[in-house]
RNA sequence: GAGGGUGUAGCUCAGUCGGUAGAGCAUCGGACUUUUAAUCCGUGGGUCCCGGGUUCGAGUCCCGGCACCCUCACCA
């Protein structure tokens, strides 16, 4: 007649009521179980006579993962003598218990991995081993004893005192199987970090990620800084934002949708080589590449142009692939990716022609193809239609690491155009499995071209309650000077996605976005 | 927004033709001082996602709703 619930209520009063503190408390001088286990090195076998002995590598496996050395029969090969080893302080999350009588195995497990805790009824003494008596699986407790190696040969902590530091009063998942539910993987990730493999090294590798494009940025004099997520108007990108309000203000205001205009502001006030690394908001689809929040670079680097950036762009992901331990060669679900350098440089019209057997000025043809395609081409600009079919065409089909460059000019407003031909932009994007994951160009810095080029953008989306609107205070911005610059922008979920073999981007979202779930 | 799938014990999942609601793990009680998803014996546990309907009878069939997943649409 006791749920779970009950009976670790109970437990946590018994606990109490013994003088402890259910909750915890200050430990000074633990180590992480990583660091335990390089110590293992430590642990001899000291004969009776005094000697002491190297153990045998009792970690090395057979083919059927058991140990290639029977420690036991090497221990009573040796003679009288006894396993030494050095004291540590661990603590830990109860993943596993496996109680024998008097004695109770317990696998502990902080952020860096698993260790074994043997607590013998005779080892840790009567009021200690009562203690592990009320432990539940999912409790954080922390240990003092020994390292060393159980008769099987596994390294283990064998405790001479116990230190309770958390009661937990949810059982937690099934210990095999783990969270499986994706719904209680998101919702509740604390969960699934805490017991699915291989999820908290994926969060991990983010930040390492995240921590080796700050440092190549920074081996390359950028200078990182926050711009304002609040903005009047949403420029930068065509998106659907998010609408807010200030209060005292009275004042309509959107999160931002990209970060590229204040950057160049920036640009203005002569910070030559800046970055940001931030969250823009986007209120549009879900899907497994798309979430509303998401994580995005982009860096500005003055009388740099889109050719320098596409050789960051390569730095940036060599870089991170190298910060979490891979080479160039990594899986991706069913596919692999090979990022060896340099990637592949192909001209937007290149593969154009490749793929739809169509010369790129042919516009009845592309015309007619974009119909075959089920879109429809009536009214729209040539050079957007011929986008829609390179989208539906070409993009797909990427498998990459590719550089797409050269677009046409007509479907970038922000980016200055080839001096040997104006109806090209300097523009480039990169592609893998189809999916796009940087977009960079040499940026415009005209600012008469600039405020045409909105005007134009603004005419053929008119309807749209959602696409940019004129912003006046950037193109003043650039009325006073911008250094002529190449900037580059890397979709970081992505990124982090194709680099730790995520097939969805809610796997390396940490809490990606979702409906209400309260009551019917 | 459209189509498809899923929703049953704390967790992972079965549930036949519409006929008393099942297993494993976890819990609880017992045995066990070198286990490895420990083992063995015993025990309790259900808003079958929510709301209607058909039926003598619904986890199962029908209608509506909710959440999640997939595909598509949207997505510089």
């Amino acid at each position: 007649m006791t749920s779970p619930h009950e009976a670790r209520l109970e437990k946590l009063n018994r606990i109490s009521s013994s003088g402890i503190d259910p909750w915890g408390h200050y430990f000074p001088g633990r180590i992480w179980n990583s660091d335990a286990r390089s110590r293992s090195t430590e642990i001899k076998f000291q004969l009776e006579n005094g000697t002491t002995l190297e153990l045998p590598d009792v970690d090395a496996k057979k083919d059927d993962g058991s140990s290639q050395v029977d420690y036991r029969q090497w221990k009573t090969n040796q003679g009288p003598g006894q396993e030494i080893g050095p004291t540590v302080r661990v603590a830990g999350r109860v993943v596993l218990m496996r109680p024998t009588g008097k004695l109770i195995f317990v696998n502990l497990r902080d952020w860096t991995g698993d260790i074994q805790i043997f607590i013998g009824k005779g080892q840790v003494g009567e009021a200690n081993f009562q203690l592990a008596g009320e432990f539940d699986l999912g409790d954080w407790i922390g240990v003092d004893g020994r390292l060393g190696r159980t008769n099987t040969g596994e390294l283990t902590v064998f405790a001479e005192n116990l230190h309770f530091m958390c009661k937990t009063l949810e059982p937690p998942p099934e210990k095999y199987a783990g969270l499986q539910d994706p719904e209680l993987k998101q919702r509740q990730r604390y969960l699934d970090l805490a017991y699915n493999d291989g999820v908290m090294k994926t969060f991990l590798d983010r930040t390492k990620i995240v921590q080796s494009i700050r440092e190549t940025l920074a081996k390359r004099g950028y200078c990182e800084v926050e711009g304002p997520t609040l903005h009047t108007v949403a420029g930068g990108a065509a998106a659907r934002p998010f609408n807010t309000h200030h209060n005292t203000l009275d004042m309509p205001l959107v999160l931002r949708i990209a970060l590229e205009l204040h950057l160049k502001r920036l640009l203005v006030g002569g910070i030559e080589r800046v970055y940001e690394l931030g969250r823009v908001y986007r209120n549009e689809g879900i899907s497994p590449r798309h979430n509303p929040e998401f994580t995005m670079l982009e860096a500005y680097e003055a009388f740099a142009n889109y050719e320098v950036m596409m050789d960051l762009t390569e730095q940036i992901i060599l870089d991170a692939l190298k910060a979490i331990g891979k080479g160039y060669e990594v899986a991706w679900g069913d596919k692999t990716i090979d990022f060896t350098p340099p990637f592949a440089r192909r001209s937007y019209d290149d593969l154009f022609k490749e793929h739809t057997g169509l010369a790129p000025t042919d516009i009845t043809g592309i015309a007619n193809l974009a119909r075959k395609l089920g879109l429809d081409p009536n009214g729209k600009h040539p050079d957007v239609v011929k986008s829609e079919v390179f989208e539906e065409k070409v993009e797909d089909s990427l498998v990459g690491p590719i550089f797409v460059i050269d677009y046409p000019a007509s479907i970038c407003p922000l980016t200055k155009r080839k001096s040997s031909n104006p109806l090209i932009a300097e523009r480039f994007e990169l592609f893998i499995h189809g999916m796009e994951l940087a977009n960079a160009y040499t940026e415009l810095n005209d600012p008469m071209l600039q405020e045409e080029l909105f005007r134009t953008q603004l005419e053929g989306q008119a309807d749209e309650d959602s696409m940019a609107k004129m912003d006046h205070d950037f193109v003043l911005a650039l009325r006073n000077g911008m250094p002529p610059a190449g900037g580059l922008g890397i979709g970081i979920d992505r990124l982090v996605m194709l680099l730790t073999n995520a097939r969805s981007i809610r796997d390396i979202i940490l809490f990606p976005l979702l409906r209400n779930q309260t009551t019917n």
